[in-house]
DNA sequence: GTTCCTATCGCAAGCGCTTGCGAAACCCCT
DNA sequence: AGGGGTTTCGCAAGCGCTTGCGATAGGAAC
């Protein structure tokens, strides 16, 4: 059973001719119901399967797109790409997969012209690619459509950072905390394995402490990088404040996820001593107790996906801008701040006085 | 900046025929160096690109391989896959990929000629593929390889399973624990999506037991899906035991995670009334403090897509089989059983005779 | 019984690249 | 100087499929 050549033979046993099976096939207009039953079904017998090598040169379509991705090893792309990746292929689309890990990489990707004759769009999941690297594919005609950011004239879909970062905050307020912190995810040097910092929730955070009229302290906003590993340092460097926190905003719950680590390991008690609130809804976050942003994850890839298939059926560039709408997960992580200075770890116990308010 | 044609255009800027051209710049043999680096450059300066669907038909070679996984949604795949892509993307493929989540998917990969044509070969994640979904492939013509089960006649890499799990219990024998559990992957009905049961880690498991002469109790041996939830309700229906274990070894550390939650949802201390011990140094064990075996999860998944490219270059089924050994890594969720019967958990205090040796 | 239209199908020209084979051209020897 | 061996390159035949256009046949309309 080698590959039997193809339409060819196919046609020689129909007795008809090559076009008419090509036609058959792919049940084009202008053959007659009776001989394409005929054809199709003679092909099926023959086991016979169109070679896609041979239709892409004729018709420079490719039904494939691809994916691109800073990472593929955190939760969070996983999950993207797996809901991103089951829309396309029910739209009939091969995923070609291509994690750029390393600036490298990336440069050879945007630069390279590898694309056109590989793939019909491109989907960039949370990359924020920048302008030229976005001209750089659109020029080679490539539909595409973005998630994790916003791109002038691309259709992406993004979440309601800003908003998102408010209503964790305002959490933390009604708790009535007046000490909050900020840990927020830095832009590794020479890589983007933990994705693009998501700027906004900074921005969400301020609004809701100056809305409840607090000050603004730079101390309380710490950066590190997308790991447990970073938000475990960055929740030790907040320990340090000469008045520490008493509740913690964290960017993505992986970092969550080391700050309790930090503060287990210094033996204060979540969340009588603090407060976390994280972003994501990690898998795990349940079972850690977190409370945390919930921005379904799945439904964005999802969502990202479809945005592209209707790019790549319509032709002309939509740029529709989907947001969707983070929610609040409340779990165990976060309670009200306790009522006196019976703060109960080791580094100095004078912060005898409170937050003035401006 | 359009699809300026292609090797007809370069080769009358150079004044040389189409196939010079297309020698030239794939530094095939039969060209004068000088010509060659003259149509490389001018292809250089007009931006050429060859067709890969061109190229595709004429060598019906596609430079890509398909990848396929049950999920890319657990750590543990996302892990293989980016360590496997990063391999075959270094050695010139591209990838495919094909997440086959649900058995209809599963089905319509292996039974749809889908392959050929479009990859050249295919890498295998921890689906165990049934003979006739290898044959079905191999049938295709195309070379394999496969991580996470031994096929005959097919080059894989696997986990010593059955060594692992000897040495996970050993682990929890040498501390002076008799009653040792085990909880391990129940293969889902109608998806692959946890991947296959690694039926050989119960076997050490077993082996261990007999080795210190202990009973084999059909009760301590229980299976669930392979999430946190899988082990959380495991573990549950442990506590349940007449005789409740004071050890358990869990076959995966997403799960062993549902087991600490469990545990700690009912005021069991660990390592103090339960040792733990996992499977995987999952990313999150080390914040967890779970005791685990670690089985370098990235360097199998780049063994096996090196597996594959050789068996691509060297095109006679090779059909090494590549062991690797996992590692126990002593962390805090592991400690000698209680000396006496102080177990302080509600159900029943009444284990009071000891298992008897046989 | 003409005429004209429509539905059905075959012809053949690509799509862009690769490669076996033969033609030049050139070099080295004797 | 002539012959044999190399090297370098062009010709042209594909690879397997798609598709515009023309051909044929069968009906409908008159």
């Amino acid at each position: 059973m080698g590959m039997t050549s193809s339409v060819d033979t196919v046609a020689e046993l129909a007795g008809v001719s090559v076009s008419t099976v090509s036609r058959a096939l792919r049940n084009v207009p202008g053959i007659s119901e009776e001989t394409r039953k005929r054809v199709q079904r003679i092909a099926r017998e023959l086991g016979y399967v169109p070679s896609i090598a041979g239709s892409r040169l004729a018709t420079g379509k490719t039904r494939t797109v691809a994916i691109v991705t800073p990472s593929l090893s955190k939760w969070f792309f996983g999950q993207v790409l797996a809901a991103a990746g089951s829309v396309m292929r029910e739209a009939g689309y091969d995923v070609l997969l291509y994690e750029l890990a390393d600036e490298a990489t990336r440069g050879r990707f945007f630069d390279g012209p590898a694309l056109p004759g590989r793939a019909d769009g491109v989907l960039i999941l949370a990359l924020q690619p920048t302008p030229a690297e976005l001209e750089a594919l659109t020029e080679q005609g490539l539909p595409l459509a973005v998630l994790g950011s916003e791109q002038p004239g691309v259709p992406c879909v993004r979440v309601e950072d800003r908003d998102a970062g408010r209503s964790a905050v305002r959490h933390l307020l009604n708790l009535g905390h007046e000490r909050i912190a900020f840990i927020g995810i830095e832009q590794a040097a020479g890589n983007t394995l933990g994705g693009v910092p998501p700027a906004q929730r900074l921005l969400g955070y301020r609004d809701a402490l100056s809305e409840a009229a607090l000050d603004h302290r730079p101390e309380y906003e710490v950066f590190e990088e997308n790991t447990t590993a970073g938000g475990s340092s960055a929740m030790a460097r907040l320990l340090c404040a000469e008045i520490p926190p008493t509740a913690v905003f964290v960017a993505s719950d992986e970092m969550a996820f080391g700050v309790l680590g930090t503060l287990r390991g210094a033996g204060i008690s979540v969340p009588g001593d603090m407060s976390v609130v994280g972003f994501d809804n990690h898998e795990l976050s349940g079972l850690l107790d977190l409370t945390t942003m919930d921005h379904s994850v799945t439904r964005q890839g999802a969502e990202a996906a479809r945005l592209l298939v209707s790019a790549l059926q319509a032709s002309e560039t939509s740029e529709t801008t989907l947001m969707v709408p983070a929610t609040l997960v409340v779990r165990g992580s976060t309670a009200p701040p306790r009522p006196l200075r019976t703060r109960t770890y080791s580094p100095t116990k004078t912060h005898n006085h409170l937050t003035e308010t401006a």
